[in-house]
DNA sequence: TGACAATATAGATTATTTCTATATCCAATT
DNA sequence: AATTGGATATAGAAATAATCTATATTGTCA
């Protein structure tokens, strides 16, 4: 990997110029030097120097976490060739988001581990984001997620649709949005709680032309009262006050036995689409396909199948 | 980004050595030098060579995916830094495990929230690790968590403790364990389920010297059935097999609720202390100070407030 | 204030990269 | 079968970059 990057990281944890360079045998000059090479190129300071030591700045906290990606994607890499010589398979590993896990995948895992009990597929559940960090350097194969508005294009992903879903409203039982149905305009006029919280590391996702036009900006309003990655927290929110959780439908039942129930919408709502984003280097590949097929089937039988837009 | 894989990225685009060394503005026999050197780092030959030109093996079809990703990730790194340069300041934001989101937590941010609609405070849920990781890089501002144990000093940040918790054992009703009180290694040959996802990028928060010692190693063994960064994914898991829910006693009754029950344990349990880990740059704002002083309240009204110990 | 532990700087040295020039290879053409 | 053109490979020289040694500077703690 990249000189600069790899030195980079050593500086950042072991704490110090001096430190990092007993580790990476080299002198302290050079690892001065260096940093300060490196920081020209970012074009920002990445450490603040004191005689303890270096700590990063927030700056240097996000180079951090994208070299850190780097770092495993390349090692990643360099194993997936290794194996590929040797003609072995790769582990797998699949992420999704919390709907998805319990709608189906739970079951599906369980059923598949059981069936192949020497080769496990490991999950990882968080938000979308984290979750195409995780298979761009390798450590996940494929992920369940919405299909991701204004998504850099290029990015080496494929997209399998599997069902189509929409946004629903959410609140607690004896909210006065539920005697009829409501306008969005009326639903808008009460605090909207949702379960994303957007890291900045992940701008980088995004075309910078349609950064401000993705899904997660359209609530980035002073009405959003409360925003966290935790969809328990979001419940137990819209329990304790008026505020109305915004989310997939496809949890409805799950939120109804936690006491929030669906708010009845005037207007025909806006539909998205779920599925799973794959590595396109994997696609091909008989378990990567197969698990794919298994992972259509159990969704299917729980949720329609998706059909293209007319 | 890295040399080679940016001239690699090149003679794969163009075909050809000459080609790609035109592009570049280098010349021939330096590509061809560099090339070579590439397939002996990588281990495995990246092309055909002919006089026709160089085509891609199977090897280096799957460098030239990775390395692709390599480059959007470096650039888009640099993106991000540049993007987060020109500053976007966010408003408050704190962390917390789902312990204490459960216990108090929810409670006094709907509070203050009422209180201050227009300021609105941002919770991120998570294990202290990731908390510490946004805490650094300005998207949280302060979190709640044990205390880290071999923490590094100079991380500039401050711990304000709260009260004192210990790790409780919790199992599927009807369980073996559930007899008698049982003593560790008894309770060790399950396997074990824990909601926190060690990354290896925290390990740079250590001091070198206490790595090894650090709680979360302390189960970082094959008998670590299930690892997942969301709790309610392990409760999932321990009510469907024998396995052992690793967790914070004070979250009991709320596994209760679930159907997990409270293994009895015959020792002591090791007690740890828990509290605020605030940027140590921020204290004294009026705000930060603020939401502290309300934690403190609100913990206390439910938990004993923490002693110094003897 | 003095010792210590850290980073910064300057100049010399060493290692690496790149270039020029030339050789070699292969296939299509004459 | 020889020639030609377009490609890669190799050798040695030249240029550039990386690293080291030695020393200065800075900040913290006792």
């Amino acid at each position: 990997m990249d000189k600069l990057l790899t030195q980079f990281l050593a500086v950042a944890d072991a704490g110090s110029l001096s430190g990092a360079a007993t580790a990476l045998f080299i002198t302290q000059p050079t690892l001065s030097f260096n940093m300060n090479k490196l920081e020209e190129v970012v074009g920002a300071p990445l450490f603040e120097r004191s005689s303890r030591g270096m700590t990063l700045t927030r700056y240097g906290e996000t180079l951090y976490e994208n070299a850190r990606l780097m770092r495993r994607l390349y090692d990643n890499t360099l194993n997936a060739i290794a194996d590929q010589k040797r003609g072995s398979e790769r582990g797998m590993s699949i992420g999704s988001g919390y709907s998805w896990w319990t709608m189906f995948l739970r079951d599906m895992v369980v059923d598949y581990q059981r069936e192949f009990p020497k080769a496990p597929v490991q999950v990882s559940l968080g938000n979308q984001l984290r979750l195409m960090d995780q298979m761009l350097s390798g450590d996940i194969s494929m992920f369940l997620a919405h299909e991701i508005d204004g998504l850099s294009g290029a990015i080496g992903t494929d997209f399998v649709p599997l069902t189509r879903v929409y946004n629903a409203f959410f609140v607690r039982e004896g909210h006065v949005l539920l005697g009829a149905p409501q306008s969005l305009s009326e639903i808008d006029s009460y605090p909207i709680v949702i379960s994303s919280l957007a890291e900045s590391r992940h701008e980088r996702f995004f075309d910078p032309s349609r950064r401000r036009t993705r899904v997660e900006t359209v609530f980035d309003r002073t009405s959003v009262a409360f925003r966290t990655n935790s969809l328990a927290a979001c419940v137990d929110y819209a329990l304790a006050t008026d505020a109305v959780l915004v989310h997939t439908h496809v949890l409805r039942d799950h939120f109804r036995e936690r006491g929030l129930v669906e708010v009845v919408q005037k207007d025909e709502p806006r539909r998205a689409v779920t599925g799973i984003y794959v590595l396109r280097e994997r696609r091909g590949e008989a378990r990567v396909e197969e698990l794919i097929e298994r992972i259509t089937t159990a969704c299917h039988a729980v949720l329609p199948p998706w059909e293209p837009a007319e």
